[in-house]
DNA sequence: GAGGGATTTGACCAAATGGTCAAGATGCAA
DNA sequence: TTGCATCTTGACCATTTGGTCAAATCCCTC
């Protein structure tokens, strides 16, 4: 995948990272990303950040050469595996399972990953400075791949035709929703994601929505609807 | 509506703002509903919001006695707009046909304000510092009155039974993201919702999306699913 | 355990920014 | 026209904040 600029300044022997490096690369990325999805880029600071990560600004900045440099660290750690769960939608597979698979793992990435979907909600609501150019070309693909993957499916009468990647869409919008607003969600019902009951209650809603409207339905809850 | 602290400090005779009131606080809160949404709060920065509004710092300290009262004034004054077309849901209407004309407002409203859209997105995603009274007054009383609507048509049988809340949720998540995250839906698809025809295209996707999704399509469209 | 690079920090700086204030400009009623 | 309230602004201030730097301390190797 494109990056966004890899290794800080931070000058070290051969390719890998000292023991200390690594320790508190870990720790400042790990507390940027709490400042950074609650405040935003502006709102953070460089000296609350390295405060939660247990050391002084001075030293924050020896890993990292500037805010920017620790915001783009942090965006890059958290995109593999925010997009990850498209990669696995199996083209072999049945569209039903395949696609509640699909949303099942993203409801579980917005129920575990709260702050992760709350930054890239930012980042892209900011006219995504950072990562326009990975969405042009990395997402661009795999959402391409993965829209012929659906219109095969239709194809082979699978499944209703609907545009992929407004099915797509949908599933990023709904699933996403339910991190980047959990305060509204919370706010309107007492819950969250957070709440084990909850994400059950809003996994099967989402799938059985979804699902219902491309024409399918999950065997093991029910009739076919194909 | 619980409001926000409603008028600023400026002295004037009885109730009315005088002429000159009238259009530079509406030239402040178009200048800043530009900047809030684009840059976040802290982002924003009094003295760019000025120079949009085409008057000084000073000036607009004038009218408004300090950024945080210029950020609740223009999201007091979006708010209303905002949340409006849920309460045009019609008990006595056909649920098809409210819920398609629901989505279709909704999608109307990213396309025209999108900002507004964003504002809201990022004041509920900071943790709505300034409208959770709100959220937990206002608007749950009017999701509240909604969900019973469709509670009322489900025990009516005039559509499948689903979750209100969640199905609300829904809707409210994919419409919204076509505004909040246009930047990454031009980048995939190279139109957002200020093309029209992406705009119909959104709007049939997601209103056959999710009608299917509890069981109802809208006669004009096809044949009929329940 | 001595030497040297890696790590850590406090002191410091310059720029940005929210907000104040007194003075001047403008609009309006009598 | 005059007098007064409204409106407008530049100068200024205190604070915050991203970033630098030299000095100290730590850690590891030889």
């Amino acid at each position: 995948m494109a990056d966004l600029g890899g290794q800080a300044q931070a000058s070290f022997k051969s390719g890998g990272l000292s023991r200390i490096q690594e320790k508190n690369r870990s720790l400042i990325l790990e507390a940027a990303l709490g400042e950074f999805s609650m405040k935003g880029f502006s709102g953070a600071t460089v000296e609350r950040i390295a405060a939660d990560a247990g050391m002084s600004k001075s030293n924050l900045l020896y890993y990292f050469s500037s805010k920017e440099a620790i915001y783009n660290a942090t965006l890059a750690h958290i995109l593999e595996v925010w997009l990850a769960p498209l990669k696995t939608l199996n083209p072999d597979g049945e569209p039903a399972q395949e696609l509640a698979a699909y949303i099942r793992q993203k409801i579980e990435m917005s129920a575990r990953f709260p702050e992760a979907s709350r930054l890239f909600a930012n980042e892209v609501m900011q006219g995504a400075p950072q990562i326009l150019p990975i969405l042009q070309t990395d997402l661009k693909r795999l959402v391409a791949e993965k829209s012929q993957v659906i219109e095969d499916w239709i194809a082979a009468g699978k499944m209703r035709s609907v545009d992929p990647v407004h099915l797509i869409f949908t599933i990023w919008a709904t699933t996403q929703h339910y991190a980047d607003f959990s305060v509204q969600i919370k706010a309107l019902t007492g819950k969250d994601l957070s709440d084990a009951d909850f994400q059950a209650e809003t996994e099967a809603a989402v799938t059985t929505l979804i699902l219902n409207g491309v024409g399918l339905s999950l065997p093991a809850e029910g009739g076919s609807a194909a």
